[in-house]
DNA sequence: GAGTTTACATACATTTATGAATGTATATTG
DNA sequence: CAATATACATTCATAAATGTATGTAAACTC
């Protein structure tokens, strides 16, 4: 039975394109209705397509989420792990600039923010979807891993002995960063997010017995 | 068409008791897969009962969900409206005593740590649950409000002067305790909720230039 | 330039959740 | 003790989502 099929020409530029848009789509979609609740049709329907181009481009919503995430967080674990392996003179002042970075760029790039959001408050953790628990803890394990080697490092250098295991340490520094975001996306005019998470990383550190380096 | 109905006798107790099986059997089902992928279904079947009995009870999934958060954060906003009012001859004792007691319940009750993790990582904060987003964030303020009250105090009564705005001082040290719970509801085996716990506060209080009461 | 693959669009079958409607036996009330 | 309300259980109709299967035209390959 033919029927009238709509012309189109799709070269391999164009159906990337086309999955960026489904992405993007989902990005809209999942922030304003949550993951579960939004359907393939619905992403399609967004990005002017049909379900037939996700289950092209995707196994299934899983395996769409994931894409979506990796679209973000991969590039920014492969700066951290750049980092990790940078020559640390100044520790400490590396860990405060990546940190303030991170947080600019959460409070100023939309797609990251659109993508924490959803990673946050948007998603239920199950087990269809038990990628994003493991990389979640894969990826703050080694953060933990890279500001504890920096405390550590500074303690050292300012011939100090900190308060506390450099492993809690470590343990609170990130607590207090993650809940700074994790309070900020749920009510972003609460407060500045960059402004106070200097402050109160600066007020952390001091408490751990550290000087500022810069 | 008459036909085989099971024999019961339902009075008021009986029924009460239903609803909270029913209100059991959410939990149970909402950590285990997730709040949208539970269907009212599910939930009747845990709780050996039928559709029917929860329709009865509650209006729809939201109105459940929102009698689930209840049944455990009503007691707990009301021994935190008790604490506020509370004459603070220690503040700062009386917030380190308050945050050990909160992380040791949610650390030990089953019953808390459950919702808890339902609420943070097993459901969408979408439109129909906006509900939740919003206690969250009223919690979130009154208990801020509290805690700068207690620092102000403590400053006051040590004749110092806090290193940053009390607000922000206040909004790090729930950031701080906000973020040690979600991480460790993450994953329970990464650290030990109250000893940490305690660690990283007393850092974080060194830092705002305080010094324990005890 | 014929064949093959790509990149979708469309159609179909199945499953599943939901809300409303209705049935009904017991409890409660006047 | 008769009437009514309670506390469900059952049934029904509908809507919606999913995965698969199939159609198809343009792009790519040799």
């Amino acid at each position: 039975m033919s029927r009238g099929y709509t012309l189109v020409r799709r070269t391999k530029v164009d159906a990337l394109a086309t999955k960026q848009r489904l992405l993007d789509a989902a990005e809209i979609l999942f922030l304003a209705k949550g993951v579960s609740n939004t359907s393939l049709q619905d992403i399609a329907r967004e990005a002017k397509a049909t379900r037939g181009a996700v289950y092209w481009h995707f196994k299934d919503k899983a395996d769409l989420f994931n894409a979506m995430m990796d679209r973000v967080t991969l590039p920014l674990e492969a700066s951290l792990e750049f980092l990790a392996h940078e020559e640390l003179a100044k520790p400490l002042a590396h860990v405060c600039s990546a940190t303030r970075q991170a947080l600019l760029r959460i409070a100023t790039d939309p797609q990251t923010r659109r993508v924490f959001e959803v990673a946050t408050l948007m998603v239920e953790y199950i087990d269809a979807l038990q990628a994003i628990r493991l990389r979640h803890i894969r990826v703050r394990d080694s953060f933990l891993e890279h500001i504890e080697r920096c405390l550590s490092a500074a303690a050292l250098n300012q011939h100090i002995v900190l308060h506390v295991a450099s492993t809690t340490a470590a343990q609170g520094l990130h607590a207090l960063i993650d809940g700074l975001i994790q309070n900020w996306l749920l009510d972003k005019n609460a407060f500045d997010l960059v402004e106070v998470g200097e402050q109160v990383m600066s007020v952390y550190l001091a408490g751990l017995g550290l000087m500022p380096e810069d």
